[in-house]
DNA sequence: TTAGGGTTAG
């Protein structure tokens, strides 16, 4: 706070006083008794009549020296919720020479920790430093209060330890500095000790903050204990004392305990239906946080935005819109709107429900973000698969004074991965580490797996090995890594090493091991893991699980194996199983099997595009132009279209992005005439390419030449770019056609590079003629 | 004239 931004009004009475004082109504003019204007001023302060305090103030003579009546107008600023102004007339003391006594402080911290002053705050400690206050017990009770919400517990401990004399105030303090701070053991320490080792008599302050500590780490064992604290010290009459009681146990989960609790309240008041209405949120209980609500009405009693918002947590958990949009409408009539924590959570449940659109319009009307809001517009974004929006916010983030935190970042890594451009994928790495978070496991997980997903695998084991404290999910995800890069062998030893290291698999950990499997195609190895699971750790498989075997099983050709698999599953088949079939059939050119495969998948769901279009294909490479014929015309029926099917190569920070029969390149010439060279070269046809039929173009008929097609073109733009030696990565939407996965084989072979190529599914590398999937995709 | 307190968003 800048001694030139003084009020007007201070400015005013100093620099021309003798003007305002023979303006000064000679009422007041007539004062020069002190404690009559002291009475006079606290009474204006008590009425919160603050332009008549700050005129009789100004009209005060001998004030200079009379620290009592500014201690008085801070105080008023600071009782009117005007914390600015308190600071202000504290720093005007300063430029009138007036010292700031004991009482001055307290008001001074108070104003500084509701502005989240740090500055004004840690000069102001100085000063009482200089002055020598610092023993003030009600100085070092507000010092505390104000340090823990700064965040700086160390210091908030360090002025506690010092204290010459402690009350019960400055130990409650702590216990609810810890609590603020994350700290619960910590806070129930303080708490133990205040009455075991001191004695002292615990009141409901201190009771809620140990209350909070337990709702925190759901330690109900302590809470317990706490109850009995409070029933011991005759407390568990007072209401919040029982709404917090109510609040730890549905917090622990304790959902009868807490209804029955609820019930025996003498007064229930909108703070604890509040507490019910969280809880069985909470608890996944939307049903009943929805009759709690209408329970209220009958009592009459109102709700606020705190029960909105948990309403609208019930309502993500039942992915109910309607009831989130009459949420939304009852918050508008009811006027609580705008509102920083109601926005945010109306804009997480459209999200969550798939309306980007609503949750894009109430983000950009709120007049105040948190970065709680940023932060759950971003996760709306790549929630919905909108990867691109999700990345411009981010930026547009870091222009606000706002700074991104852990939440942010672990939001936004997966969206990097799902864009899966490995340049922008290191510069996110590089601002993880850039901003003080290299360390931090959860995030570095993330970029493990966002490394493994843009096809860069050394790098991702790069960030695993160097992670110090590695937990299940860094296992699980680089397992997962060398899975979908076909790398099975060495995903079996690092689940070895796992297990090595003390850790316990666990379901996740069986994807990411049968996913390896799979790719691979490790069968009897994916058998011995997937009947381990329960036998050997008591885990039951989950669709996931199965979705892998079904894949394994498939490339058996075994088909009649694999559907019998899929009719014995204890789980209900989903889309993606049958598509594991479907494979399987193309795989072993069994049309009648893709046909009952299709069949099922369009139950479940009719537009899935891949489904028409492998089905199509098949028809086609059996010369089935009439069922082609059929397929295009339900699709097109159905209004689906088509993938239009892309390539990517990123060379010198440059996305290069190809089509089939790509001309738009500026090397376009050189990269068709070294295509169809190197077309000759592998023996893939005598003249210009391969002719394929593509059976989703208009009519059916046209050809497309298999070396024209993106991902060849975007190979060759690699070859031709980089050093010889260096090897290719690409990027395809689609899955790779059977003549451009065999003439990629032959390519890696007569140009001695490896080729990465990377589908919507698992990575193909390529190298000396052969590709690690073993032919099966 | 001064300090600590119950329910809410990722």
């Amino acid at each position: 706070m800048a001694t030139a931004s003084l009020p007007c009004f201070y400015n005013n009475s100093t620099n021309t006083s003798q003007t305002n004082i023979s303006s000064t109504p000679k009422t007041l003019s007539k004062q020069t008794n002190n404690s009559f204007v002291a009475r006079t001023l606290l009474s204006y302060i008590q009425s919160g009549r603050m332009d008549e305090a700050v005129s009789l103030f100004r009209g005060t003579k001998k004030k200079k020296h009379d620290a009592f009546l500014w201690n008085l107008m801070i105080r008023g600023y600071a009782d009117a919720e005007l914390y600015e102004e308190a600071l202000e007339f504290y720093y005007a003391m300063h430029v009138e020479n007036v010292r700031p006594d004991n009482f001055t402080f307290p008001f001074v911290f108070k104003s500084c920790t509701v502005l989240s002053g740090r500055f004004d705050g840690l000069k102001a400690h100085g000063r009482v430093l200089k002055i020598g206050l610092d023993s003030d017990l009600f100085i070092c009770n507000s010092l505390i209060a104000m340090y823990s919400r700064f965040g700086l517990i160390s210091d908030a401990k360090r002025v506690f330890e010092e204290m010459p004399v402690r009350d019960r105030v400055s130990w409650n303090s702590m216990i609810d500095g810890y609590v603020l701070n994350g700290e619960a053991a910590a806070a129930l320490s303080c708490f133990r000790e205040l009455n075991e080792a001191l004695g002292i008599k615990h009141d409901r302050i201190g009771i809620m903050g140990a209350l909070a500590a337990c709702s925190m780490e759901l330690l109900s064992k302590q809470g317990r204990e706490i109850h009995g604290h409070a029933v011991r010290h005759e407390l568990e009459d007072d209401i919040k004392v029982q709404t917090s009681l109510l609040d730890m146990y549905c917090k622990c989960g304790n959902m009868i305990y807490s209804r029955r609790l609820f019930d025996g309240m003498p007064l229930r008041n909108v703070v604890a239906w509040n507490s019910l209405v969280g809880g069985y949120s909470l608890n996944d209980q939307p049903d009943e946080a929805f009759d709690c609500m209408r329970e209220m009405w009958e009592e009459k009693t109102d709700p606020d935005t705190v029960t909105m918002v948990n309403l609208l947590n019930a309502c993500a958990q039942m992915e109910s819109l309607s009831r989130g949009e009459t949420i939304h409408g009852f918050s508008i009539r009811r006027g609580f709107l705008p509102h920083l924590v109601l926005g945010t959570a109306l804009t997480e449940m459209y999200g969550k429900c798939g309306k980007v659109k609503s949750a894009e319009i109430l983000f950009n009307e709120m007049p105040e973000k948190s970065l709680v809001s940023w932060n759950t517009m971003i996760a709306a974004y790549v929630q919905n698969e909108r990867f691109g929006e999700s990345l411009q916010l981010f930026i547009d983030l870091q222009n606000e004074p706002l700074k991104p935190d852990v939440f942010t970042m672990s939001t936004i890594i997966p969206a990097y991965g799902e864009i899966e451009s490995l340049r922008h994928g290191k510069q996110i790495h590089s601002y993880v580490v850039r901003s003080g978070y290299g360390d931090n496991t959860l995030l570095l997980n993330s970029i493990i797996h966002m490394y493994a997903q843009c096809g860069d695998l050394r790098s991702a084991r790069q960030v695993f090995d160097r992670i110090v404290c590695n937990d299940t999910i860094s296992w699980n995800t680089v397992i997962m890594g060398y899975g979908i890069h076909g790398h099975g062998r060495t995903a079996l030893d690092l689940f070895a090493a796992m297990k090595l290291s003390g850790l316990q698999p666990n379901d996740s950990s069986f994807v990411s091991v049968l996913t390896a499997c799979s790719v691979s195609g490790l069968v009897e190895e994916g058998w011995m893991y997937f009947n381990s699971m329960e036998q050997e750790y008591s885990i039951t498989p989950q669709i996931e699980h199965y979705g892998c075997m079904v894949d394994l099983l498939g490339r058996t050709k075994d088909l009649k194996e694999t559907l019998g698999f899929i009719e014995s599953m204890p789980l209900a088949p989903t889309a993606r199983i049958w598509g594991s079939l479907l494979t399987a059939s193309r795989n072993n050119d069994n049309i009648e099997m893709a046909e009952y495969a299709a069949e099922r998948i369009f139950q479940l769901e009719h537009d899935n595009t891949g489904c028409y279009v492998l089905l199509s294909s098949m028809y086609a490479d059996a010369g089935r132009w009439e069922d082609v014929e059929r397929v295009r015309s339900s699709m097109k029926e159905k209004g689906l279209k088509k993938t239009t099917a892309k390539s990517l190569v990123e060379l010198q920070n440059k996305t290069h992005t190809f089509v089939n029969e790509d001309r738009s390149h500026v090397q376009s010439n050189k990269i068709h005439e070294v295509s169809d060279i190197l077309s000759r070269l592998i023996g893939e046809t005598a003249g210009n390419g391969k002719e394929v039929f593509d059976p989703m173009r208009a009519g059916g008929k046209k050809a497309t030449l298999a070396n024209k097609h993106s991902l060849r073109l975007a190979v060759v733009f690699g070859l031709i770019s980089t050093e010889i030696g260096t090897p290719i990565l690409v990027k395809k939407n689609v899955r790779i056609c059977n003549h451009c996965h065999h003439a990629l084989k032959l390519i890696s072979e007569s140009s001695g590079r490896e080729i990465i190529v990377g589908d919507t599914r698992v990575y193909h590398h390529f190298s000396e003629g052969s590709c690690c999937c073993g032919d099966y995709w």
